[in-house]
DNA sequence: CTTCGGGATATTGTATACAATGGACTATCG
DNA sequence: CGATAGTCCATTGTATACAATATCCCGAAG
């Protein structure tokens, strides 16, 4: 399993943060794969770093669902099923449908401008047509949609749902570039009520736009799943 | 600050999880308050373990939004405040009102009778009349709804979001005993619609019964603010 | 051929040692 | 007297050393 995994850490927030940032990615674009172990030890030499913030940053990407960890047995990136798929959704609309709701409450300046880059970003993302880039430039704008909330707490609990579901809009990306449009429609939608300030709207345009994301990437992944029943 | 934290740690769950558990405890029921600093070498050296499980123990209880850490500037306890009240409310409604849906849907037998156990002895609770041991039963209840869910996903973000909660419904009990009926009354309902099956009532009735609970604590919340504002 | 046991090994868990940084204190200068 | 630079100390961040345990492999017995 030659594993690239080649990132430059610098310490900018730490370097268990930084660490587990690319390991997060490596993880959501199958640079890891679903199942493989994680040895301490291994992901220490290859950064030419101890073993103590590795562990670190295992345990923050325990808290995102991404490792798993069992005491004594060591960890692995956690499994692909469509059960996980639907707890991630399912929880998914309510957290990003609270947030859209009180990021149009709130409409603070700075929180729209941003909002505004990024949806730019995303469809200079979608004309280039990768799924690497469009979902990097997804994440940042729904972090940009979680923040105008202005809600730490929510904030807090998506940032370690968000990780999770990035590996199956991922899977369904690289199958069904098209995808990509719809988010792209979808994420317009929440953003001009935001604009609006109608709570109702956004959350509901949010929550119309997850559970479309649900049922097309979940067909998806059973297709991809029945393609390749053990990854 | 004498502050007595003195628990057994026993490991059958790992040490950093054990302490992390002491730690919750202290810091929800105001052994260890608000903004007091947290200092690894202290804490270790108090229960004669080295610094490394303390630092993990740190980083769960981070997640739990239950202590801030700074780079290089060390951990503290997570203030109280209004706002923070509001945003861990917002959150429990939705995640909770989830939580019990799910459990109707589900309706597994052994989760329904562990249900039923913890209903008894949140009943056992409230006529001994101990804040404390009265919040004890209500999270073990809490969490018999969440496993019923059989949501893993839920799960993990509720475990992380409910003792955050816990410290405001703290401070409310012992202000308020009365409160503790309010709570046995509208877990009572939750539960008998968990039974019968009805995601709509489960949903509802727990949305309800955590709106309800958000007004009082909130308003006793801001009574003993006003009272010592810096605690 | 299968199953059970025992030892070697790989890997995690904990402790300790060392490095680096931030804050406080002091002394000196304007 | 106030401001500021320099030093010291407390504390975190990282590395290394040691302990404990689960797994794997192999051999022997049934």
């Amino acid at each position: 399993m030659g594993t690239p995994l080649a990132f430059n850490l610098s310490l900018p927030e730490g370097l268990p943060q930084e660490l587990a940032r690319g390991l997060e990615e490596a993880i959501v674009f199958r640079d890891l794969t679903p199942g493989e172990r994680l040895v301490e030890e291994d992901i220490a030499s290859r950064f030419d770093i101890s073993r103590s913030p590795v562990r670190e940053a295992f345990r923050i990407l325990e808290t995102r669902g991404l490792v798993l960890r069992e005491a004594r047995r060591g960890s692995r990136v956690a499994d692909l099923s469509r059960r996980d798929l639907d707890e991630v959704y399912a929880c998914r609309i309510e957290l990003e449908g609270l947030a859209a709701a009180q990021a149009a409450r709130a409409r603070s300046p700075a929180a729209l401008d941003s909002l505004d880059e990024r949806l730019e970003a995303l469809t200079v993302a979608r004309d280039r047509a990768s799924p690497r880039d469009f979902l990097r430039a997804s994440m940042a704008l729904s972090r940009a949609i979680h923040e105008a909330s202005h809600n730490r707490t929510l904030i807090r609990l998506l940032s370690t749902l968000e990780p999770q579901a990035m590996r199956y809009r991922y899977v369904a990306y690289v199958r069904a570039e098209s995808l990509m449009d719809a988010s792209l429609e979808g994420n317009g939608a929440v953003a001009e009520s935001i604009h609006t300030g109608d709570c109702e709207a956004a959350s509901a345009a949010t929550t119309r736009m997850i559970r479309n994301a649900w049922a097309v990437v979940g067909r998806v992944f059973d297709e991809s799943d029945a393609a390749e029943p053990a990854a």
